[in-house]
DNA sequence: CTACTTTAGTTCACAGTTGAATTACTTGCA
DNA sequence: TGCAAGTAATTCAACTGTGAACTAAAGTAG
């Protein structure tokens, strides 16, 4: 499988592209999602993972695999949510070791009010412009390679 | 042009999967680049975007717009790469307001040394997931998103 | 049971980012 | 010419991220 050793033109153009687009996309959704709902996008990250699990609680480690933050970058974003009333912290009985994360009913108001405007601009800066048959190429690239980063 | 509010499973799938992929590709290759070679990505970067600009130079708000990064997170940066000898500053004749950013001949060196095995990487994490035919397909829709995030 | 190794999570010092305020120069217009 | 408005870049304080060291609890083996 020697691939060759630089990337040719369309390799290129796509590499940059998928950099500037995951940059250009996600600054812009941060900057609307904070002016317009006072919730950070790596906060409101952290809340959707927490609202979609099951009894709406992960363990910290488990959170911060799943948002390919470092530990303790999950610490201190616990604590912030923790201060602002959106995430709790429960000692897990299982393994006294371990802590869970749970959602709180605030912390659910919050993103339940924020999910139409964000997800609004979600489609607006990037599902808009895609076609249907290139939704369904992208999708299935995109998770081989993101089940390869995890995996 | 009224989209559904809502994204449905496939376009939620797609957009989880650009999230994810483009977060777990660029932590990784940072990690590499910073243990094979000392240089962080963000280095690498700014050193790119300079050798490949004519006269091996741009001022400084190009460059803060050509990497989407703030200007005060350019100046800093700039300020760092300058004490590794990899970068100068050049005042600006036609306008005395600006500055130009120069990668000089050790900088050079640098990213000449770093790209090999960067771009094995690249390849690796990214590039070799893809068939040739959705190389062209998801470029041309990456750089659609790129272009308009810019513009 | 005891000692060794591994895992979960936090802490802390240092490095990097943000965004508003500041300085200095240019542009446009009367 | 002269002055208001705009632009280029930097500065600074507050905030956030990094990674190694640390605490505490499980697992594992003799």
């Amino acid at each position: 499988m020697a691939s060759p050793k630089w990337l040719n033109s369309t390799e290129m153009r796509l590499w940059r592209a998928f950099l500037a687009s995951a940059s250009g996309v996600t600054t812009a959704l941060d900057a609307q999602l904070k002016a317009e709902t006072g919730i950070s996008f790596d906060d409101y990250e952290v809340l959707v993972f927490l609202s979609e699990a099951p009894d709406r609680r992960l363990r910290m480690s488990e959170l911060s695999t799943a948002l390919i933050h470092s530990k303790s970058r999950l610490t201190q974003r616990v604590d912030r949510l923790t201060t602002r009333g959106w995430v709790e912290r429960v000692k897990c009985v299982e393994d006294a070791r371990g802590t869970w994360a749970v959602i709180t009913k605030e912390g659910m108001a919050a993103i339940d009010a924020a999910a139409p405007q964000h997800l609004a601009h979600v489609r607006e800066s990037f599902i808009d412009h895609f076609t249907a048959d290139e939704k369904a190429v992208v999708m299935k690239a995109l998770e081989r390679i993101a089940d390869c980063a995890r995996g």
